[in-house]
RNA sequence: GACUCACUAGCUCAACUGGCAGAGCAACUGACUCUUAAUCAGUAGGUUCGGGGUUCGACUCCCCGGUGGGUCACCA
């Protein structure tokens, strides 16, 4: 296969230039499996038992320091990194030199004899090793690593190679992925699949990404949330789900939105939202403990105790607490008008109370929530789905989690009332129609589901991309994202 | 989408008020059998993001465009 010479460097064709040289000496420059005993980490953990042990390793060079006729190079597998020495001497001539064909960035497999450097460092004395890839590119610089943001993205691989604290993170995302899995598997919950494409975008106000299969001749779109098929579940007799996986939204990208990310949504038949606010803050302190080893953290130089319980606030409460509005005592939109004007609120004249209400909060009680914060009672108009107060038809039986001023989580008793419900899509439908494209699809078959009972039903969901920022104290959510979306680069 | 900052060798970064584009690492040649950001001597390496303009002269100033970051807006 013949390369256009003009895209190569000289870099890239002196290490063209040493595989020729290896193929030409009789070593294979993309080999086969190779079996190894130990990972990097072990031998330097258990060096004592190790000493003078042979071990057989495999990982790709970083560095080279070259002694003529012995070299100390440093191999990192999946574990990390350690040293290993090359006489001369030991491995034989002809070895040696194929070892001076070797480049940082090739990957070997080797075994030799554990021992400890006159300096201490644990390292392995090289007796055979055996070119397992070359690699025709160099790697980012040793000492700073690959800084370049965006090609830290756009080549995660060079990202993951280079530095090592990135790995770490994505190590602590899988970490947090399977403690919450195996909180909830402990309590006696079933995980389960439901679609991803989906013939009604439901579940949240978002804008789906739309997509169409071709057998069925139809347009389908990406889920913007399990929840009405986890709901569906419920009725169905399966009483305690969740499901962890990836939903759509077809919105901006910031430091804090991907257009895909993970969320989990949690139902528990029989419950109430005050039941899922507590496995809320128990999971997700569950999560920290078992991760970091502690619920008190640090995010961003602010000092966050995870510890359950956590504060409780309605979010009528929290307004009047931050503005002295006290919406409490409104009952028409044109109070709501005029409270809002009155604390300097921009609305427009035909936004209902709700709306008004969220606004507020969103304004002046949002950021300032650092520690964990569960603002509660939503109003009715902006929780399509969820049970209205007993005490208060306008009003919800909702929870937020806030913690850091983010939104980490969002619950409530589920209305099961099917009348309810279908009025609540129609007023949805309407706003659709006015020209509102986040607003609630009609989902005819959820109704039908609903009629025939939905027992009553606390479900939650979690954003995990931000729990994952929170727990690995990320700015950004492109930062636990293995591979974030990126413009398409055009030559 | 708006504002703003950035883009220079494979990587990390310099380059004064507009005056010969430079260093470290990596690479190449040579020396070197306990180094560890190895060391020493030497060599090579550039579409300064792209296009246009101003100027005797542009990495530098102006305009248009690209990509990315940050902030805001949108958004749970």
């Amino acid at each position: 296969m013949e390369y256009q010479s003009e895209d190569l460097n000289e870099l890239m064709l002196a290490r063209r230039g040493k595989m020729k040289e290896l193929s030409d000496k009789g070593v294979e420059p993309f080999g086969e499996k190779y079996e190894f005993t130990h990972y990097a980490k072990n031998i330097i953990e258990q060096f004592e038992q190790l000493e003078n042990q042979k071990v057989t390793i495999a990982g790709r060079i970083m560095s080279v320091r070259g002694h003529g006729k012995a070299s100390f190079a440093n191999l990192m597998d999946m574990s990390g990194r350690i040293q290993v020495y090359f006489r001369q001497d030991v491995v034989g001539e002809e070895a040696y030199e194929i070892f001076n064909l070797i480049d940082i960035g090739d990957i070997i497999g080797l075994n030799g004899r554990v021992f400890k450097t006159k300096r201490g460092e644990v390292s392995v004395e090289v007796q055979a090793f055996t070119l397992l890839t070359k690699s025709l590119r160099p790697l980012p610089e040793k000492w700073h690593g690959l800084k370049d943001v965006e090609t830290r993205y756009r080549q995660r691989y060079l990202d993951l190679i280079t530095n090592p604290e990135v790995r770490d993170i994505f190590v602590t995302r899988s970490k947090i992925i399977s403690a919450t899995r195996r909180y909830l598997d402990k309590l006696g919950f079933l995980e389960v699949e439901t679609p991803i494409l989906h013939p009604i975008a439901g579940g949240a106000s978002a804008r789906p990404f739309i997509t169409h299969h071709n057998a069925l001749d139809m347009d389908m779109y990406l889920r913007i949330a399990p929840e009405l098929y986890l709901k569906r579940l419920i009725v169905g007799g399966f009483e305690k789900v969740y499901e962890l996986g990836r939903v759509f939204r077809n919105e901006g990208i910031s430091y804090k939105h991907n257009p895909e990310f993970t969320m989990i949504e949690i139902y528990q038949a029989y419950a109430n939202y005050e039941n899922v606010m507590r496995i809320t803050e128990e999971v997700i302190a569950y999560v920290a403990q078992e991760v970091l080893g502690t619920t008190k953290i640090m995010y961003q130089e602010q000092g966050i105790d995870l510890t359950p319980p956590w504060n409780r606030l309605s979010m009528l409460d929290a307004i009047h607490e931050k503005t002295g509005a006290d919406f409490r005592v409104v009952t028409s939109q044109d109070e709501a008008l005029s409270m809002a004007r009155k604390i300097g609120l921009a609305v427009e004249k035909n936004t209902d109370i709700g709306n008004i209400i969220n606004m507020a909060f969103e304004e002046f009680v949002e950021p300032t929530l650092i520690q964990p914060t569960f603002i509660m009672d939503h109003p009715v108009e902006i929780s399509p789905l969820a049970k209205r107060k007993a005490s208060n038809p306008r009003f919800t039986d909702r929870f937020e989690a806030f913690i850091f001023g983010r939104e980490m989580a969002n619950g409530f008793s589920e209305l099961n009332d099917p009348i309810d419900q279908k009025e609540r899509f129609l007023k949805q439908v309407a706003q659709r129609a006015a020209g509102d494209d986040e607003a609630h699809m009609m989902d005819e078959d959820f109704v039908t589901a609903l009629e025939y009972g939905l027992p009553p039903t606390g479900g939650l969901g979690i954003g995990i991309d931000r729990l994952v920022m929170l727990l690995t104290n990320s700015h950004s959510i492109r930062d636990v994202i293995l591979f974030p979306h990126m413009r398409h680069k055009v030559e």
